[in-house]
DNA sequence: TTGAAAGCGCTAACAG
DNA sequence: CTGTTAGCGCTTTCAA
């Protein structure tokens, strides 16, 4: 429980002044390399390690990023653990600030400010435009998996739901399904949009549309699929909001006897963690998740870099994944 | 975009002293009542943030609890909620940083370290106890759901594992199983206890025990079953490692038109989440969430505040939570 | 009650 | 290549 060693302790012993160690330490030019062996020798025998936030209060810069997401998703937590390695590789370190029942996002972007992020990367948030556009007036903001609508400052990066939904869609009447019901997302970020995208694939396909609310958990699938058991016809085929909805629809119509594929399709949304689950086997429309990271951090650093747009969206493709919960009629 | 304020805009604003002003934002004594209205109005007037690291810099005390956690462990996440609850109480903060397939323990709690945490709270750690006794004699460290032997410096909290088991065991034989399987975890966190309790438990029933490999994931728990089901009997009970295990048995299980409870009784371990979702429903060994995270942090202030003990062991009784999975024979 | 001044551990000019 | 110097934003004596 000593005390942790200083620059200074290191430059004592290696005999040479703070500066130089700080500059060896940075990995800097400007040191010879015997001078730098030494002081990484002495730096290593007395177990220093730097601290990050004396280093950022003097270098205006942080480096580093910080990230809201919500602790019960997992779809966040396959998002937080793309953002680390694509952060790292940029020289970033991350911030995490959780949002749960007893904690809002308000809280959680209170903390990574006073934490000196130099730019936020919020995932799925649900803060109103107002705020957004508040923090964005401070430092970058970059909404991951949320629509919204064309902020100043405010980046969008997010997957083309209306599409992903689409691709669902089409699968689906490909194997012959064209009762199909969509257990929708409610307000949820995205979920607007897949109901969209729902509707007009079942339009050109010259099908009605047929919406049951749902939502994200999956409990909210599991108390719609109950709604549709208890209707006098089933449908053949539904598309969930995403996969922990899906799961909860696949739960409740096992228990129920009902074969899944054989007697009813389900997809899911999102390829989260769940849905490659060998026993769950989920087709699923898949968000790629490595380059929406990829993407919040690169808006991230371009507006770091004094790059100065209006509030860009950019949208990736999803691409459906045609696993084991859906089968030709 | 524009520079956040500092202490001394401030006081500029509000006509007073640097000092004066750090004085009353931290609310401690020494400033008129008059003068500190002036200061938080100006503060408030200008949007000031106090910066959390210039702070600390100075003060040779973080108020940072550092928390390493799973990314895809329900139960972790629960924890974590409960932690920012009883920290903040605390008049802590806390420093998130996640374990994942691509990002290690170690750099999960050196990223802790470069923050200067007082302490470290660590979540069903697989560290080594040499790492962890190195990191205990920098910091006090809590391990929380991970038995250790007796280790200097190191606190540890946790439940009574094989209480639990033992509380399961009780339970399914009062309800007249006798043929019950122990799907185990391996070599997670708990799970020895886990096994030992259930061994001793069937043993006090006169009954032999029956383990197969599990783990702690639904792939586990799904492998494990379809295990059970190969095999040319079948138990009419089984205690799975933990409930994302035992919701990985359920789901093999429904699938395979095995009713529950009906032919077969399941219970889980943690209480987490997951066990309470209306579909799952799922029997299980609650831990206590809020008393383990409780107790992890009035450890660590313990400690923190100069008490010098050769490292505690805190251990908190399960209870039995009975659901929907398990029945009479 | 208030202010001046010193420094936390580090980086960033600027000299030598 | 190396050392000196001046702060980053804040807290904390110590005087006034």
């Amino acid at each position: 429980m000593t005390k942790r060693p200083t620059l200074a302790d290191v430059a004592a012993r290696a005999g040479v002044s703070v500066a130089l160690v700080s500059i060896a330490m940075r990995g800097a030019k400007g040191v010879s390399a015997a001078t730098s062996e030494q002081i990484f020798k002495a730096a290593q025998e007395i177990g220093y390690r730097p601290d990050a936030r004396a280093r950022l209060l003097r270098s205006r810069r942080s480096r580093l990023l910080g990230v809201q997401f919500g602790l019960s998703y997992p779809f966040h937590a396959d998002l937080v653990e793309a953002l680390y390695a694509v952060a790292e590789s940029a020289g970033y370190q991350l911030a995490l600030s959780a949002v749960a029942a007893s904690r809002g996002e308000q809280r959680a972007t209170e903390a990574l400010l006073d934490d000196r992020c130099e730019a936020l990367i919020l995932l799925g948030p649900q803060a109103p435009v107002a705020r957004l556009e508040k923090l964005a007036a401070q430092l970058p903001v970059i909404c991951v998996a949320r629509r919204l609508p064309s902020t100043p400052g405010v980046d969008v990066v997010r997957t083309a739901d209306d599409d992903g939904a689409r691709q669902a869609v089409d699968h689906l009447v490909s194997l012959g399904h064209r009762d199909i019901v969509h257990i929708d997302g409610g307000r949820a970020p995205g979920a607007a949009d897949r109901r969209r995208g729902y509707r007009s694939a079942m339009h050109r396909h010259g099908l009605p549309s047929s919406f049951v609310p749902g939502g994200l958990t999956e409990q909210d699938g599991a108390a719609a699929a109950r709604g549709l058991l208890a209707a006098p016809s089933r449908p053949t085929a539904v598309l969930a909001f995403n996969d922990q909805c899906a799961t909860g629809v696949l739960d409740v119509f096992l228990r129920s006897g009902i074969g899944v594929p054989g007697q009813i399709s389900v997809v899911g949304f999102d390829d989260s963690h769940l849905a490659r689950l060998a026993h769950i086997n989920l087709t699923t429309v898949g968000q790629d998740i490595p380059r929406l990271a990829d993407l919040a951090v690169v808006r991230a650093l371009a507006r770091l870099e004094g790059q100065q747009t209006p509030g860009t969206e950019t949208v990736v493709a999803p691409h459906l994944i045609v696993r084991g919960t859906t089968a030709a009629l």
